[in-house]
DNA sequence: AGCCAGGCTCTCG
DNA sequence: CGAGAGCATGGC
């Protein structure tokens, strides 16, 4: 017995569900995709699956989701409501764009990319352990085989709903990777030491030694940084993704990363390539919002915009 | 066909 | 302490 409901919901404006979501395009639909406009992934709420689409009733300016949930279980007001503040969350749905784009408005190709992105918001993992083990997968790959890989880590080790015909996979909870093993992991297509790393990251996780939720609540920065970067196989870099993506640390500029560098340097350097500390001074004018700021970059140059 | 892609650790001099 | 090797896969 499929359980469904049905309803919309107000994020604050402006909002682009198909600029937001686009990145999930060409997902896997037992997974996660973006296809035809619509949004469509498994949330694991109060230990109970529910199945989540999402498509756009309203504009960018004025916008409205329409969400429809499903489930094996009845699905109660509570699980309605934590599955709302997932995606909420995912899409940051609450957060002020205009305070972004004000900051930014004196920095000419940033004022033109956010007009042309208007309404981009950089979607965040609904846990900080998936973010940690994506980033850990992303490490020297690209990032086309890294989303193979992670695909196949949420169908491998990700808990099951069955609906109807189809089966969904949510993302694997530390529990579900220690349970496994090394060499499982590896058959993922991950080389050992990655294998090793994010196993080692789920047992400190299971054991009680390692708090990612807790820490994403640290006001220190540096202090998350310094505390991921103590853990085997996860470095600056690492560190730096995990905040932006999974703490939704927008922040967070994560200087050293190559493409980062370089699509800054497209923009602002006539494409030479620059320094970490070049790209630095360049980032100053985004304020509390770098990291965000930076992948508006990487979308424009994907999306060929010209400034 | 190689080379390289949103790194990190280990080893060696 | 800095430089270099090795690692996994898939797209170009």
């Amino acid at each position: 017995m499929t359980f469904t409901e049905t309803f919309t919901l107000k994020p604050l404006s402006p909002f682009s569900l198909d600029l937001s979501a686009q990145v999930f395009s060409n997902g896997d639909k037992q997974v996660r995709t973006y296809l035809n406009g619509e949004f469509s992934q498994v949330f694991q709420v109060d230990g109970c699956l529910v199945f989540s689409k999402i498509t756009s009733t309203g504009t960018v300016e004025r916008p409205e989701l329409l969400l429809e949930l499903k489930s094996n279980n009845p699905i109660t007001p509570e699980i309605k409501q934590a599955t709302k503040q997932a995606i909420t969350y995912i899409f940051s749905l609450n957060f002020d764009l205009s305070s972004f784009y004000k900051e930014i408005k004196d920095d000419n190709a940033m004022h033109k990319i956010t007009q042309k992105l208007y309404g981009f918001k950089f979607p965040t993992t609904p846990t900080v352990f998936e973010g940690l083990v994506d980033a850990i997968v992303e490490q020297q790959i690209s990032i086309k085989v890294a989303r193979t890989i992670e695909e196949r880590i949420a169908k491998k080790f990700g808990q099951q709903l069955r609906l109807e015909n189809e089966t969904y996979y949510a993302f694997p909870t530390p529990q579900n990777i220690k349970d496994s093993s090394i060499s499982d992991i590896r058959l993922c297509g991950l080389s050992q030491r990655k294998a090793e790393y994010i196993y080692n990251a789920a047992q400190l996780i299971v054991d009680g030694k390692l708090n990612l939720e807790q820490l994403k609540s640290n006001p220190d920065s540096e202090k998350i940084i310094a505390t991921l970067d103590d853990i085997k196989g996860i470095g600056v870099w690492t560190a730096e993704l995990t905040m932006l993506r999974g703490m939704q640390r927008f922040d967070t500029l994560p200087a050293d990363d190559f493409g980062i560098r370089r699509v800054i340097s497209t923009y602002y350097c006539g494409g030479k390539s620059i320094k970490q500390a070049e790209a630095r001074e360049i980032a100053k004018a985004w304020g509390k919002w770098k990291g965000l700021a930076a992948f508006y970059l990487i979308i424009a140059e994907v999306k060929g915009i010209v400034v």
